[in-house]
Order: C-alpha cells, then structure tokens, then sequence
DNA sequence: TTGTATGCGTTATCAT
DNA sequence: ATGATAACGCATACAA
C-alpha cells in the first residue's frame, strides 16, 4: 500500500481512504490510486487490516460429523450465504467427540473468528466461556445445550418424533421399536419425548425392552437393532433416530433374513437423496437442513453487522421437520 | 502480552521468547511468565503473529460439491490431518461453478492461507497465477487441470472405469451404456476414456447413441438416463459415472418400470454408506477417499513445513480405486 | 480534500 | 540471559 501512494505521488492515508470509502477522495485522485493499484499489482491485506479492526471477517463452524448429509447441507447453506456477505467459514468436525471440540474452539478463538455457529459434541467450558463471555456472538445449531443462554436454530424434534411413531401407530403397530442416539444430546432427549408421547397417545404400554441405544455409527446402530429383532416378541415397527442407526437396523434387519416393510416397518430420522431410490423407499424424518442452515447464518450476520443487535436476548428459533412416508413403513396390502 | 510483562515484571521480548522458546529464558523467569499468563488470563493473538510472521497456519480448500459423499470424506480426512498439525481450515466450494471458484480463490489469497487443496471445477486465471506464482503451495484433489503443473492427488480414472466396464462386459452384456459427467473434467475425459478402452478389449463396437451425458446433478442424469432406456435397442447395463447421476438413472429406470438387474443391470462411481443396504445392493467403483485427503495433506505439509522441499517439481500420485461387486451389476440366476 | 502520526500485538534484531 | 526498539501493513484521529 505504501508502493501504491508512491506510485500514485498520495500520502498513505489516501490511499486507505479511496481503497475503503471511509473518506471523500476528489475523482482525479481516485483515479490515479488505482491505476497505481494496478500497476504495483496491489492486493489488500486482510490480515494487517484484522489487526488493527478487530475483525477477521470469518467465521467459525463446528459440527459433529461433516460425514453425515444432514450436517452436510447444513455447511452449504451456511458457506453460501457466509460468502455472499464477505465471510470466510473455517471448518472443524468434532466426530461427537466433546474434547475435540474443545480444541477445535481454542484453534478458533485463537484465529480471532467474528462469530462461531456451533452443533455441540456436549458442554465444555470452552464453549461456556465462549457465549458467556458474550464478546463473540454464537449460535447453535441441531442441538441445544443446558444451560447456555444463546441464539440457536434447532427442529421440534419432539413433535417430529411423535408424528412418525404416531404413523407407525397408525399403521396398526401396537409394538413399535425404537433405536435411540445420545441421550447427552438435546436431540436424543427430545427424540425419546417424542417416542413416549406417540407411545401414550395410541395408549400403548411403554417398554423398556423396545428401546435400543446406538450412541455411535452404524455398527452400533446395527448391534441395537439386532438385540432388538432378537426378542421372542419382537417389535413389528422400528423408528431410528438418525441416518446412521438407520443404516445399521436395515443390515440387520437384511441379515436376520427378515424383509421391509413385510416383516417390519422402518422409519427413521434424516432424508437423503438415495432414500427414494432403492427398495424399500424409506420412509423419513426430513429436517430443513438449508434452512436451518440459512437461519443460523443469518441469526450470526444480525450480531455481527448490527451493533445494537449484539445485546439483544437470545433466540431460539425452532424450525419444522417433516415425515416423508415412504415404502419401508407401510406394509403392502395383501 | 504486554500486561503479561508488566505482571510478571519482564519485559515483553522475554515473555516472546518464553512463550515461543525462540530464545533460551532461565527456568525461573519462564516460572513467573506462566503464571503472569494464567493471571492476567493471556491468548495469544494468532493475528499479530501472522502479520509478523507472514504465514496464517491456515489452509485454503476448495471443493466442488460438499454435498458430495465422496468429497465430504476427503474433506473429513484433510481437516484432521490439519488440525493435527497445527492448522486451520478455511472451506469453499464453487458448486462446480468455476467463477464462483474465481471468487473462492480471491477470498482464500486475501486471506493470506499458506497453502491451497483444490478440487477444480475449471481452468481459471486465478488459479493459474496462484500456481505459476509459486508463492504459495497448491494441491490438486480429484481433478488434474491441463498445463497445470502443480502437486496432485487423483485416482486412475481410467482404469476403474475400464474394471467396472469390463465386469458388465464379462456378464455377457454387449450393449452398454454410459453416462458421463463433464468432458471439462478430467474426471471426466478419463473416465469415458476408460470406456472405450474396455469397450474395445471386450471387441464390442462403440456406438454413440449408449452414451448420454449428465453434466449437473442427479436430475440432468435422470433425463439422459431415460433416453437411454427409451431407445428401441436399448442397453442391457448401464455405468453411471458418479454418485448423482447414479442416482438419476435408478430412479429412472424405475419409472421405466424396469428392474435392476433383471432388465438392466447397473454399476457406479463412488460408494457410500447405503449402497450396500437396500435392494438392489448397488455395484461401485469405490475411491479412496480417505487416502485421497490424507495424501493430498501429506503433500502440502512437506511444501508447507520443509523449505527444500517448496523447490521440488510437481509430484503426482495416483491412487487406485476398487471396483465393488455386489448386486446391480449380476443378473440372477434363472 | 489531503497528509502526518500513532497504534493494533507480535516477533526479531540488536545491545546490554 | 534479558531488555529496548524497530518493523509487519493497515486504519484512523487529528492537523493542515
């Protein structure tokens, strides 16, 4: 920049001025400044400039399993709308692990990120401090976590739940089967709900036996539901509560020789392109990931460019999900 | 840090050399340094040090579409890798957009990243200048660009797309179709290449009309799909040549109300989690995704951390990918 | 409207 | 071994 106001015959200062608008500069002048932008072949900073302003005009996104498509939309949207307004994204996965994710937020906070957007692994002191410390706006997403007070876009998980297990109901289902994830999560706390509400509200009996847990990956997923289509009563129905116990329950449903929806019907959380390809078509929880996505974003941007914004209460906003019923959770007519 | 001095009654170059061990700091100096850091609750500021330092320990990755299974592998791998070495990662995607990449680029460069991961949609001028200007380290993931010499990561399109082609061809189909992504792409090129070569060992004339070409997405492979299927002499087996198109071609011979692989039998690129749930369990040629991030990674961190080795010529590695039979692919015993 | 001077938080070069 | 001081490249308050 200081070879700019050389080449230009300017002092420092005007050079800044022109470059930023910050302040009127006579045309001829402009003129000059960026024909000697371009002659020097001039690029701006942006990290000499982050020093001094206190922005990085980045932002920090921290989700627990990139892998997973729910997650993965979710990102896009986020990027799409984050570079629109000029923002970089850095991107850290904690795998659901709550140590990772600490790390990760240090790396974050160490690069001075304008905002964090978080789907937290758990609760850490790390990520306490971060929205206590209210210096840097953050917003939650998929999941809420106890306690912290913050701005957050998350899906009525309850209600979601409730109206799947209410199909398989529905459907004349009197035992219906349930793969639980992490009750640590706000989103296996709320799926549960859900389940047990459907459950009293077609006055079936609650049985702890019919409910599975699938804490990590399909492999677990695919230990629960074996357990599960083991029983000498076993379930006609099995709701899953993500992707990944949704993969594990239809192997083992595949492997103990039983088929779908004929033998058992399958519903389960998150939408994806192929589930309306194969056979069964599989019936499923379908979340607004884009929105979700763009809500949050644009909850950040709110702080970030409005200062008066920036004290305002937190808000949760609570998007819909939808059950997509499919082939797997009705059985044929016979 | 300069609190941490007044604190510790130091002056601020000792505390410098005490944090980064840049100089030799008697034992009993660094003992009232860190506790003068706990107190004043110091975080080093990654800004200022870049600003010094020139270098950001952050990385640029550029994808083409994070929805993709296969990239958001990659990216998984890549992200690990990085963070274990110190670095953070700054995501974008052009959504195959090669001007949206343009834009990507700038936003990574002013950034100041120390080094690039791109998975190119396109030749751009700012891509070349990036890697021509030799300042900063670039890797190519999945796509080689032509004249571009630079490090690289792809697989041996070719000869996975020969294998998969083959396998059809050993079943005894003579009319195969393909449907292949972009010809920009060398991906693309490749793959199709792959084709003709195994059309032509199998000594099974090639015939234009059995290839369609599904430049986006899973609908644009739909469309070429069905014409395809519409032909009078239609193809007993069909290659997709990535997931969405695969993804297009299932859903359109079901509406061709064909069967898989009773009427048509059909493999794809890129294996995911679901391939192997449902029915029919689908035929793929898997990349090493994995290895794919993990090598590129390796790559640049030589590049970044070794300064002989920023001299060293344009390394590139191809990785092989494994073709998955399984049961789109073999028509069932009659 | 334009220029001068100063500081952002580090690191690095020199003395001491 | 430790301390004073000068950059790094930009933005801005203030003076002209």
């Amino acid at each position: 920049m200081v070879d700019v106001a050389k080449a230009a015959g300017v002092s420092l200062a005007t050079v800044s001025a022109a470059v930023n608008g910050s302040a009127p500069v006579s045309a001829a002048l402009k003129g000059r400044i960026h024909k000697a932008i371009r002659q020097v072949g001039y690029k701006t900073n942006a990290i000499a400039r982050s020093l001094k302003t206190g922005t990085t005009s980045t932002i920090g996104l921290m989700v627990a399993d990139i892998t997973n498509p729910f997650f993965t939309t979710t990102i896009h949207a986020i990027q799409e709308l984050a570079h629109r307004h000029g923002y970089g994204v850095m991107l850290c996965c904690s795998d659901e692990d709550a140590d990772k994710e600490r790390m990760h937020l240090r790396l974050l906070a160490d690069r001075m990120v304008d905002g964090f957007i978080v789907a937290s692994a758990g609760e850490t002191p790390e990520l306490r401090a971060l929205v206590e410390g209210g210096r840097t706006p953050v917003v939650l997403i998929d999941r809420l976590v106890d306690g912290l007070e913050t701005d957050a876009v998350v899906i009525d998980n309850v209600a979601a739940t409730r109206d799947a297990v209410r199909h398989l109901a529905a459907a004349g289902h009197r035992r219906i089967g349930l793969i639980t994830g992490r009750r640590t999560l706000s989103t296996g706390r709320e799926r549960y709900e859900g389940y047990r509400q459907a459950l009293e509200e077609a006055g079936i009996a609650f049985e702890p036996a019919l409910v599975g847990s699938a804490r990590f990956g399909a492999d677990d997923g695919y230990k629960a539901a074996a357990k599960l289509l083991s029983l000498a009563d076993r379930p006609t129905a099995i709701f899953a509560c993500n992707n990944l116990s949704g993969i594990g329950l239809m192997r083992a449903i595949h492997d103990a020789g039983l088929r779908c929806p004929d033998d058992i019907a399958v519903a389960c959380f998150d939408d994806f392109d192929w589930a309306n390809v194969f056979h069964p078509r599989l019936t499923t929880v379908a979340q607004p990931t884009q929105a979700i996505g763009v809500q949050a974003m644009l909850l950040l941007l709110e702080r970030l460019k409005d200062a008066t914004a920036r004290a305002l209460p937190p808000r949760v906003v609570r998007l819909k999900a939808e059950l997509r019923v499919r082939d797997s959770s009705v059985r044929p007519a016979r």
